[in-house]
DNA sequence: GCCGTTTTCGGCCCGACTGTTTTCAGTCG
């Protein structure tokens, strides 16, 4: 079906470099693999771009999108295609030269372009059906550069695609990381062990854990690894590095490092890959020569026992791990210009909590007794508000007597101070399901969308945008209402909501309960550059979720925010005076 | 297909490991 102009012209950037992806991976079919790095790098400068493409054509046609690092005429005209069309005409006759599931058979572990183009000529395999088959009948192992063994792995891949999607939350991944630390740390001989990767980055979802060693004795740490009670299979063992299955399901790499080599490693291995492409890019073009070992002269290493050591060798000053996804972190360090990223011990106040008077866990003064031990100097209870039933939500009347609740607490307290809130539901038309001069009433007023998740997204935008207008709403929680491996955001023009924030001084929430985390990082990034306002909520409905307040740290560091971005850095009376202007 | 403070042509990040080979291609990170 042809797209109209006027649907062409919703193409997000995530789905116009999934069409760059694609042309890449068809480039290595077609044995022209500069031709897909090409394509590929203005993939990942479309994907990472700050402000939506299409809004840059609009500005300023195929020149402004060649303002793009990657993007030159050929691939501007592409996207030009692509918005007034639909579709690139490059990329439909490959699709119908190679008529494959590719997403799908890449996720195959062991298959690269290579392989996947040799299932399709000989086997015609085209998804991951086609590929069980040739693979149990024994046809896969016939093949020349195939043998039993990768039809094996093939085998015990798909058995893992059936039973998990991949990619498991970093609040699950951290614990198994620390267990690892932990088991390896004690091995005779082992000085230190290191978690790097995308957990170390702070992504929100975790493909696999990696983990350095500095050890005197690497055959010793490398055996105690394979073989611990946790691993069920065991990918690879070498000298100096191995892999394995961990029993729930997510994979672990260990690498053995040489304390030398530290800095240069935990940078290798930290990643993001793209990231370290465009250092090993900077040090060529300064004549030296960058690997996990070291940065180096010729053949004299100049740099590599520490990260900041290598970094400024290269000319840069040190970036946190939460920036290095080559998104436009490196020229910020080349200017100096890298934000000083918020950090946990930052946060004074939590401006959503749940108590028992609603689906909480505890009651008020369980709370707030929790939040003073995490360190907290004020919090706001958020309870839901009457429509949302089935968490018994509060009315006009109860939310008043809590609210004398809350004023008895705060004149036994000694000096930490509760604030009247509520979690007030946007009702389908953007109204809210309670009153305004209720509302007024309150201290703050976060509102939130929870029912009719459904709506079309001109709809839900308009929705969300007309309960922000309203001058009684301070914040809009959870702004785009995704669960992380279960429910998809609701469709939203987040760009349009963030826009509508900055005219009403909305302030934005981070939200840090872990199967949350939303805003996520890419769009908190947006807000901070339209200089709108987040706040960072720990969500808790129980007294031991205050430190969920860390992941939404992490997420906002990764959205670029510095502690001004954040509204509950401040002390509760300027953010009181600040909600009330 | 993109890019340029040696380049408008000739480069394009790099090392470990595995399996299938008998010296190396393919994949991965």
């Amino acid at each position: 079906m042809a797209r109209t102009s006027e649907m062409a012209a919703q193409i997000s950037n995530y789905e116009a470099a999934a069409s760059f992806y694609e042309l890449a991976f068809y480039m290595d079919l077609e044995d022209d693999p500069f031709r897909g790095r090409a394509y590929e790098r203005a993939a990942r400068a479309i994907e990472s771009s700050p402000q939506s493409i299409i809004a840059l054509y609009k500005k300023g046609g195929v020149d402004e999108l060649q303002t793009l690092p990657g993007v030159g005429k050929a691939i501007a005209k592409k996207l030009q295609d692509l918005f007034k069309t639909g579709r690139i005409p490059t990329l439909e006759k490959l699709q119908a030269k190679y008529p494959i599931k590719l997403s799908e058979l890449l996720s195959v572990e062991g298959l690269g372009p290579r392989r996947i183009k040799t299932l399709y000529e000989k086997l015609s395999v085209k998804n991951l059906e086609d590929l069980e088959t040739a693979a149990k009948t024994g046809k896969v192992r016939q093949l020349t550069g195939f043998g039993e063994k990768t039809e094996e792995k093939i085998l015990q891949s798909l058995e893992f695609l059936k039973a998990e999607k991949g990619r498991i939350p970093l609040a699950i991944a951290i614990p198994l990381a620390d267990q690892f630390q932990h088991a390896l740390a004690s091995v005779e001989g082992v000085e230190e062990v290191y978690v790097a990767g995308s957990i170390r980055r702070g992504r929100e979802t975790i493909g696999d854990i990696d983990l350095l060693a500095i050890t005197s004795n690497p055959r010793q740490v490398i055996d105690t690894f394979t073989s611990l009670p946790q691993v069920v299979a065991v990918h690879q063992k070498g000298e100096v590095k191995a892999s394995i299955r961990h029993k729930s399901g997510i994979d672990a790499d260990l690498r053995v490092i040489q304390k030398g080599s530290m800095g240069a490693a935990l940078m290798y291995f930290t990643g993001s890959k793209e990231h370290n492409v465009a250092l090993r890019t900077i040090a060529l073009s300064k004549g030296m020569h960058l690997n996990e070992y070291g940065l180096f002269k010729k053949e004299k290493k100049t740099a590599g026992e520490q990260e900041e050591e290598v970094y400024k060798t290269l000319g840069l000053p040190y970036i946190p791990p939460e920036l290095r996804e080559n998104r436009g972190e490196i020229e910020a360090a080349s200017k100096n210009s890298l934000p000083h990223l918020v950090e946990l011990t930052d946060l004074k106040g939590d401006l959503q909590v749940q108590t028992s008077w609603t689906d909480g866990a505890n009651s008020i003064t369980e709370m707030v007794q929790a939040a003073k031990t995490f360190g907290l100097e004020y919090i706001a209870i958020t309870d839901h508000t009457k429509s949302l039933a089935m968490t018994g939500g509060l009315n006009e009347e109860k939310l008043r007597t809590q609210m004398k609740e809350i004023d008895k607490l705060n004149q036994q307290s000694d000096g930490f101070r509760i604030l009247k809130s509520a979690e007030v539901n946007i009702l389908k038309d953007g109204s809210l399901d309670i009153d305004d001069q209720t509302l007024g009433d309150l201290d703050a007023v976060g509102a939130a969308v929870h029912t009719n998740f459904n709506l079309p997204r001109e709809e839900m935008t308009r929705r969300i945008i007309r309960a922000i207008e309203n001058p009684n709403v301070d914040i809009l929680f959870h702004p785009t209402g995704r669960l992380i491996g279960q429910r998809p955001p609701y469709q939203v023009d987040i760009e349009s909501v963030i826009e509508a924030a900055k005219r009403t001084d909305t302030i934005l929430e981070i939200d840090a309960y872990p199967e949350r985390l939303d805003l996520k990082d890419e769009h908190a990034r947006m807000a901070v550059d339209r200089g709108v306002n987040l706040c960072i909520d720990s969500d808790a409905h129980s007294k031991e979720q205050f430190p969920y307040l860390q992941y939404g740290v992490t997420q906002a560091r990764r959205g670029w925010a510095a502690k001004e971005s954040i509204v509950n850095t401040r002390s509760v009376d300027e953010f009181l005076r600040y909600v009330k202007h």
